[in-house]
DNA sequence: AACACGGTTGACCATCTAGTCAAGATTGTT
DNA sequence: AACAATCTTGACTAGATGGTCAACCGTGTT
């Protein structure tokens, strides 16, 4: 049984405090060292806290993934559920982007932790992705194709284009290592110019 | 000094082969599990050798790691290296993209190997990145840069352009995990389809 | 055949790491 | 204050892991 799944008892003020702060740090860690490269003592030591005091709020180390990722997938989709069918196709796919984009800036943490776990297989996510995911995605790619064939949007094929919207969003959070060690100093952020790039790219490639 | 860049003595027969057998399957082993994933006796018992054996050829994990990379690189860059200024610039950049679409497809294992590396900081590739790498970048952006004022490309930032065609073709191999899932039994190869889709995507992106 | 060198390995070690536990400290309630 | 429940931790264990070493095996050369 689970220490933080029990559903019986409410947490106390110091669970919340103490369970927000290591999923926290968990988060600083995992996204850094991936699952495998992650230990307790760097988790404990992050969140300020003692190893068997991490270990007394979650069952283990895969617990505590575990329970980020569970968490954090719900956001993560958020604005891919936010697509409107009724809304104009070129609007929801622009603002689709836009919000993937400032996902990818606001919370790289996240979205290089789902990358870690996706480059390695996945191995502790399939549940996940097949669930929700999948049906998610074919929903709105059905979507995608009605407007599609309305000829309010090229025509392309929809999973392609969901792909290519997660590679371009995310590579500026996932490969912001590679991006800062290419351009050097001549930039500050890593994400500057995509906005515009982005939205340059998928007008043009939208508009039939 | 390292036992696989001793410049005196030529390599046996044997050496050749084990050292190849070795990389091999560290290549399989770490791009599957990064590098803190990847134990030695994973990489000795995929490549069939006891760990001494293995530590014989190599003076550790991180000689191995390191002889990947640095082998891998130069395979890696090669397309854009092969981008010729002279050429026509859209057939030069949509050859680009095909060939690094193909290699994201025939060697997807190095892709996530670099993937590996790439999200996790680029640790262990910094001198890589910034020797080489930024080198190549900011020239080969200088002839895209001129390409464009000329009126035979799209008005686009380079280096995002660069980071998008990264970014696109990488995604078949780094997130295949994520494809598979999405896609399910829909499909059998997550390239499916990608060819056409990308080509469609930059051959109207980088047309004025 | 005998030799030298290259190649191979079982057994071993030091260190790291996930997880345990019992004892002690803190907090909330009456 | 007193009590119970919650919270915290130093010390520990078992197993994994990178790496070593001395001894042994195989191969080509003379």
């Amino acid at each position: 049984m689970s220490k933080t799944t029990s559903p019986s008892k409410p947490q106390t003020r110091i669970q919340k405090r103490n369970i927000m702060i290591i999923l926290d740090a968990a988060l600083e860690v995992f996204s850094t060292y991936g699952f495998r490269g992650t230990t307790l003592d760097q988790i404990a030591r992050q969140a300020g806290l003692s190893k068997p005091n991490v270990l007394y709020y979650f069952d283990g180390k895969e617990a505590i993934h575990l329970a980020l990722l569970s968490q954090l997938l719900e956001t993560w989709l958020d604005p891919l559920r936010a697509i409107d069918p009724q809304g104009d196709p070129k609007t929801e796919l622009m603002r689709y982007i836009s919000r993937k984009l400032q996902m990818s800036r606001d919370f790289p943490r996240e979205s290089r932790l789902f990358a870690n776990e996706i480059v390695q297989g996945a191995p502790r996510m399939q549940v996940f992705l097949q669930g929700d995911l999948r049906d998610l995605v074919d929903e709105k790619a059905a979507v995608i194709q009605a407007w599609m064939k309305d000829g309010k949007l090229t025509q392309l094929d929809p999973f392609h284009l969901i792909f290519s919207i997660w590679a371009l969003t995310q590579h500026y959070a996932d490969f912001e290592a590679q991006i800062r060690l290419v351009r050097g100093s001549n930039i500050t952020q890593p994400h500057d110019g995509s906005e515009d790039f982005l939205d340059q790219v998928f007008q043009k490639l939208l508009t039939p």
